[in-house]
DNA sequence: TATAAGGGTTAACAGTGTTAACACAAAATA
DNA sequence: TATTTTGTGTTAACACTGTTAACCCTTATA
């Protein structure tokens, strides 16, 4: 029992939660189902949690960080700004299929259960966005894209991505339809939309 | 007391089953509610209904017969390929943004606790699409869309509709973007996609 | 008249998040 | 040193959830 091994019993809280969440999903993850698991009463974990909206706030932390490199290690593994940013768009798809747990705790669940998110943290979760429109204006500012709002390109981006994973992910789509084709014509589909932009907007009136 | 006045129970249990649903949402629609508010035993729902699930599955029922009449409204509404698909986003979106608690049963629940929803309505849920899928279609026999899969393109369409309706109607996305601005953009961005798929596949080799 | 069926009830089970009251050891203070 | 206080954990309980089993009473049928 060196000071090293013996792990906080917030850690081994917030450790078996995760474990919970990845292997038995979020409608399994009860404060006794993780109490009994090491051996303690689901009471004890309000000692460490204000409820369990704020231990899953902190498996959602996990999950932002998670995606966030995976981001950024796909922006990094390109160089032109429509590389990147499709990049990305394989990224954030992969990631949302690849951890369902953490992309439903993350952006799927009903808002009022997971009661408000500290601003804070809603900053760093904002920040992944960001990355892709930073590509966004890159590409601007180098000619390739046509746009006049970087945010709302990316925030459409990023509806279009979410769409995808919560539909697939579900099993919700028609199994006629290739999972990998749809993947693919979404992220293609998000990066050639950037470069015609300007003629959408000036084709209709508004 | 005549006999048309006297609903069946099991029309009077669907009845404040939606309206408990639109007033209070999902979270609070327990079957113990439902009793309560027509003077009835919960376990009377058994009756007439074999579980939550199938009860939910009803209400899921009313949902999609709802979201059909307002695309077909759409759909006619519109003699262009073009102009009807893009009238049949902005329904589609309407539709999720002002019922967001039917848009949470039909196509938000995780699959797990909304068990397996019975071949037969799965195919009038599918039906929706393919009227979209068919505005497509007529696109591409006119020459303004080019694109070589219908029920692709249509279910991509979806998926940018749907991304855009749960992370609005979750209030996920930044307050600074224009909620108004995004389902503009997002709808013009379906149909506008449409008439310049043929590039993007040819773009790239796969 | 006896029997069966329909439509409803209460009691109970196993589970949920959460709070209140209590116990005990270690640390801080008088 | 003696006495508090604090930290860390417990059990019991509340108010919920979906669901099942057993029972009751009225109506229709053999």
């Amino acid at each position: 029992m060196s000071e090293k091994e013996e792990k906080s019993l917030r850690r081994e809280i917030l450790d078996t939660a995760r474990q919970l969440l990845t292997t038995t999903g979020y409608a399994r993850l009860s404060m006794r189902n993780i109490a009994n698991k090491i051996g303690y009463s689901a009471t004890s974990i309000y000692l460490y949690f204000e409820s369990k909206d704020d231990l899953v706030h902190a498996l959602i932390d996990e999950g932002v960080e998670l995606l966030g490199s995976r981001l950024s290690e796909a922006n990094a593994s390109e160089s032109s700004p429509a590389g990147r940013l499709e990049a990305m768009c394989r990224a954030y798809v992969a990631f949302g299929m690849e951890r369902p747990e953490y992309y439903e705790i993350m952006y799927v669940l009903h808002p009022e259960y997971i009661k408000r998110y500290p601003a804070e943290k809603y900053r760093k979760a904002r920040r992944n966005l960001e990355i892709m429109a930073a590509a966004v204006e890159d590409g601007i500012g180098s000619g390739v894209f046509k746009h006049a709002e970087p945010m709302l390109a990316a925030n459409l981006a990023w509806t279009q991505l979410h769409g995808v994973v919560t539909l697939l992910s579900s099993e919700r789509v028609d199994k006629r339809i290739d999972p990998g084709k749809l993947i693919d014509a979404a992220c293609r589909h998000v990066v050639a939309s950037m470069r015609t932009w300007g003629e959408q907007v000036s084709e209709t009136s508004n």
